[in-house]
DNA sequence: AACGGAGTCAACCGCATTAAT
DNA sequence: AATTAATGCGGTTGACTCCGT
């Protein structure tokens, strides 16, 4: 598609030809650059004349002599771009062939969008082609719930990775960015879950990578000002909410500097991994803490919170292997059915990968990075006795406090109940459903029925004292005593639950609680904490 | 035919890097 | 060494087109 020939360019045209555009030209904006207002959008042909006029004479560069010498009212970056993208000669138009898109894609495992360098492979084509190509592809992908790339192409990738180690093909940068976070999107290559399953302890992973334990990312790379050290080093704050601003927060969406994470074990970090949430109420929702978002969420599943209306940044998270029909959910947690309704998650599921990562605390499946966190958060908590009085006032029954002889619920949860579209292996409905301990008790003492539906919910105890030696506070949350009351209940769709939800989740609560059997009060509501409810709860007032 | 959503593409923007002074 | 300008790069946006309803 072009620009340059269309009617209002015509119009432009005979103008252009006349006298070069006025000041007040629709296509003409502010920006000016030492008096000269320079113009903006779609070129026209007599633009890329003076501009072709110009090359020719003066040759590449100097684009800010354009406008100076030319009479082009463009700005240096805007004839560079014109030229390169458009005006160059030896520019391949039209459609890209097959093995381009082979190439293309080929490329993109090896290296993530470092369209720049994928140019060198394909004479004739501009970075700005290959990446609009591939933007489009992942979306068109994503939509089909397919993987972004072929299996062949995630082994291909995978070893050209692992050579590249030695033979210095790609840089460290690009094997690190390939690994972890593939692209713009923070997309993680299908290969690094294969690879990730099928070895569950052989090295596949860069060193680099693979040494990064759990702890250490954590510690050093969550919880430090030294940011994400296994994030790409061209990752900029995201605009829009993605799995990282999601997970880690607070980047770029007004939520605290990381370096407020420095302290106390990362107590934010691990929160949302089922320690602890010390909401703060905010009655600004959007600033629920996205680490909060997590387990079993929707949010967690696609980096959003809504749960099948992802926002548009949604669009940009992908985890093709679970995507695969034929998911492996080893590395997540096992396999089984779908859970009704909520399984019907955007495809797109990231986590950092894990392969190999080794601690002290190496999680009980070592299924999955985040079983891994979770197992080695667990222990940051354990270690942790002085869990400050904020993280009690949460609610919440951290995996890590459940008494030892406790079955862990997010290990059981994982391996038993696996949810295929929940790195914790379990949703929000097998926690409901499964792991409600009626009236505090073990997880294992099922669940009373008689707890269904009637309001016959024992109370917790105001006094319950907590592993940690704290207690539990019902600060500001809500007083239901029964989830499947606060879901069905009006004040759930007037309060922001159902923004900030979305309405698919939003239904699907509320589906879950007039259906579970094991609703009860306190662990419930612990249980929606842990996925990600209790800040909803907690947010507001009783009305 | 009108409308709306999705797809495509060109161009812009902001940041990073490099070169020049 | 510090500053400024030029350039490169990747992400995003907005206009346009296509297609289905």
């Amino acid at each position: 598609m072009s620009h340059t020939i269309n009617e209002s360019e015509d119009g432009m045209l005979s103008k252009d030809q006349m006298d070069l555009p006025s000041i007040d030209e629709g296509s003409w904006r502010g920006s000016s650059v030492g008096g000269v207002v320079l113009k903006k959008g779609p070129w026209t042909s007599t633009e890329d004349a003076i501009l072709v006029e110009y090359v020719k004479k003066h040759g590449e560069g100097n684009w800010n002599a354009v406008q100076k010498q030319s009479g082009l009212f463009r700005c240096g970056k805007s004839c560079r771009l014109r030229w390169a993208n458009h005006l160059r000669p030896n520019l391949k138009k039209g459609a890209f062939t097959v093995d381009e898109e082979r190439l293309i894609i080929e490329l993109h495992a090896k290296i993530g969008n470092k369209w720049a360098r994928m140019v060198a492979h394909l004479p004739g084509r501009t970075d700005n082609e290959i990446k609009n190509y591939w933007n489009t592809r992942i979306k068109r992908r994503q939509r089909a719930g397919l993987p972004l790339y072929p299996p062949d192409v995630h082994l291909q990738a995978l070893n050209g990775n692992q050579q590249s180690q030695n033979t210095s093909e790609f840089n460290s940068e690009d094997s690190q960015h390939h690994y972890f976070l593939q692209e713009n999107n923070y997309e993680i290559p299908d290969f690094i879950f294969d690879n990730f399953k099928a070895t569950h302890g052989a090295l596949s992973y860069p060193a680099t990578l693979t040494d990064i334990s759990v702890s250490s990312m954590l510690t050093q790379g969550l919880c430090s000002s030294q940011t994400y050290s296994f994030m790409p080093s061209t990752m900029h704050p995201p605009k829009s909410e993605n799995f990282f601003t999601g997970f880690y927060g607070s980047v770029s969406n007004g939520l605290p500097p990381l370096d407020e994470f420095q302290n106390d074990i990362c107590e934010k970090i691990v929160r949302p991994f089922g320690l602890s949430f010390p909401y703060d109420p905010d009655p600004n929702i959007m600033n629920l803490p996205p680490y909060g978002a997590i387990l079993g969420s929707h949010a967690f599943l696609n980096g959003n919170f809504s749960a099948s209306k992802p926002i548009p940044g949604a669009v940009k998270l992908e985890l093709p292997s679970l995507q695969y029909p034929e998911t492996d959910l080893g590395s997540w947690g096992s396999s089984s059915p779908p859970l009704h309704s909520l399984e019907s998650v955007d495809g797109f599921i990231q986590s950092p990968p894990t392969g190999s990562v080794h601690s002290d605390c190496l999680s009980p499946g070592n299924n999955g990075l985040l079983e891994t966190l979770l197992h080695e958060a667990q222990t940051l908590s354990s270690t942790k006795n002085n869990l400050s009085e904020k993280s009690l006032n949460s609610f919440v029954v951290p995996c890590g406090m459940v008494d030892s002889s406790t079955p862990n619920l997010c290990k059981r949860g994982w391996e038993e109940y696996g949810d295929p579209i929940s790195p914790l292996g379990c949703s929000t409905a097998s926690v409901f459903s499964e792991y409600t301990p009626i009236r505090g008790s073990s997880w294992d003492e099922p669940p009373a029925a008689d707890t269904l539906h009637g309001c016959n919910v024992k109370p917790e105890p105001a006094n319950q004292v907590y592993p940690d030696g704290g207690k539990k506070q019902k600060s500001t949350r809500l007083d239901f005593s029964r989830p499947d009351a606060l879901f069905g209940s009006d004040w759930f769709e007037q309060t922001q639950c159902a923004t900030l939800l979305g309405e698919d989740l939003c239904s699907d609560y509320k589906h879950l609680a007039a259906g579970t059997s094991t609703l009860s009060q306190g662990w419930v509501l612990d249980s929606c904490v842990w996925n990600n409810m209790p800040a909803v709860c907690q947010m507001s007032e009783l009305p």
